[in-house]
DNA sequence: TTATAAATATGTAATGATTACAAACTTAGA
DNA sequence: TCTAAGTTTGTAATCATTACATATTTATAA
């Protein structure tokens, strides 16, 4: 994937830190936190400030190539991946997986005058993975 | 609506702030934030700490009788109404609304063979009231 | 190339929400 | 009434996020 010429076709200016927060969430689809995608970058470019990753994620945000993921009520994360998704949140293992759904599909009882921009479905409990390894 | 009984029923002891907390909350179905809720009944309980709005509010949710909203990264907002429902949050009034809706309507591509315990849906735009307004 | 301005990144300080904790108060039972 | 447990309160600590001033880099023009 052409990382620069997406940023550059959302009006971001290509730098390093840009490009690779950018590669990081593009890749990463654990959903990291500022936290997680500081200390993993850090290593590769020991300038970095975590105010600069605040402010691309922002930058990202407001250009379209990035959301937040608040499933829980105590920490935000983020994700490059556009297409629409719903997020389920393992309490156990604590993992946040990308559920494939079609958003058209959900059918409200009153469908209010309200005009929808952006839908969020966000599910919890326990992953495949957690339910085998339970002995 | 029997508040006592409610919070009783769910073993919570009805101390005069929970109960209050509790009537505040499902009577103003407005979603309020900790802020909320505490600014508004300190006139009506002068005594009342802040520490106790948020030590009652887990209390509640550890205990079945209440949920956070968590629509916007930046705020947590708390609703007692525990049947099934959807949230709305105008982007343009910043009111959030409850939205009627069946979740078991909700079409996955893929189930994967994960236990799903909760279900958050959250939707965002402009509301009825906002969409007249403009002029 | 060099000078200058604009854009970007950085580090530190400030803010604000939440939690930790110890002391004060209230309640219920012996 | 006495005592212990449960509840509330106020303050301090913590932690994520934002504000802001400075430093660095990049782009542009002389
Ligand atoms: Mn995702
Ligand atoms: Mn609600
Ligand atoms: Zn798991
Ligand atoms: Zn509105």
């Amino acid at each position: 994937m052409d990382f620069v010429g997406h940023l550059t076709a959302h009006n971001i200016k290509p730098s390093l830190q840009r490009i690779k927060i950018y590669e990081y969430l593009h890749e990463n689809r654990a959903h990291p936190t500022v936290e997680t995608i500081y200390s993993d970058l850090v290593d590769e470019i020991p300038t970095l400030s975590k105010t600069t990753v605040y402010n691309t994620l922002k930058l990202f945000i407001d250009n379209g190539i990035a959301s937040t993921v608040t499933i829980e009520d105590n920490e935000v994360r983020y994700d490059a991946i556009m297409d629409e998704h719903a997020h389920f949140k393992c309490d156990s293992c604590g993992n946040v997986y990308d559920i494939e759904m079609d958003i058209s599909t959900i059918k409200f009882k009153k469908i209010n005058s309200f005009k929808v921009e952006t839908t969020n479905i966000y599910l919890k409990g326990k992953c495949n993975k957690c339910l085998t390894n339970k002995n």
